[in-house]
DNA sequence: GGTAGGATGGGCT
DNA sequence: GCCCATCCTACCC
């Protein structure tokens, strides 16, 4: 039930098309991935780990199937899936969920939230929902049963559209269509 | 319906 | 000192 690591030893592009659908689960609270983004290595000029190993994105460069958790605008926590063999980097932004389970959980973390479509429709949002902060999920194991943050195979829906487009936020890159998400789907970012 | 602007702190030059 | 992989509110149609 809990995706292997082969999942994550893959192309970074693939995985991120893979994971919608799958459930990201974490402290009584769980949702199912509609919306990704991929970080590349090589010249991709948007990702953390473009300007090489550093201590923070040691994780990156890490073994697949770990989270990357880091701090955006002095704000709030992102929560990335480390994708790639050992050593090469490359993760992938969970952008926005679809609530699963622990609604009420939610909303008492997010008690600004008008409805269900406020709660985890947005990488920092989600983060808030599922109360992954990078103090305590940053470098876990998600393929491990007892890590507390895992990803699971999602319930069968049947089969869904996969749109692709330019990712949000960022400056470099702009015209690479490595945001993905489940077509007609009300709970992504946007659009 | 839309958007402009502020909050806020770590990482890197 | 500048740059952010964002969210929320206020205010304006």
């Amino acid at each position: 039930m809990i995706l292997p690591r082969s999942f994550y030893t893959r192309g970074t592009v693939e995985v991120a098309r893979d994971l919608l659908g799958t459930v990201v689960r974490h402290s009584a609270t769980s949702g199912i991935i509609v919306e990704t983004e991929a970080y590349l290595g090589g010249d991709d000029l948007a990702a953390h780990s473009a300007r090489g190993l550093t201590e923070r994105t040691r994780v990156i460069f890490g073994p697949p199937g770990h989270a990357y958790v880091y701090l955006i605008y002095g704000v709030y926590d992102c929560l990335n899936l480390v994708a790639e063999p050992d050593g090469q980097p490359g993760c992938v932004l969970i952008r926005a969920l679809e609530p699963l389970d622990g609604l009420d959980v939610m909303r008492e973390r997010r008690p600004r939230a008008r409805g269900a479509e406020d709660l985890t429709s947005g990488p920092g949002r989600l983060t808030m929902a599922l109360g992954i902060t990078r103090a305590e999920c940053c470098g876990a194991d998600v393929c491990a049963a007892d890590s507390g943050l895992t990803v699971e195979e999602g319930p069968d829906r049947g089969a869904f559209e996969i749109v692709a487009g330019p990712r949000v936020g960022i400056t470099k890159c702009v015209d690479w269509p490595l945001r993905f998400l489940l077509g007609g789907n009300r709970f992504v970012s946007r659009g």
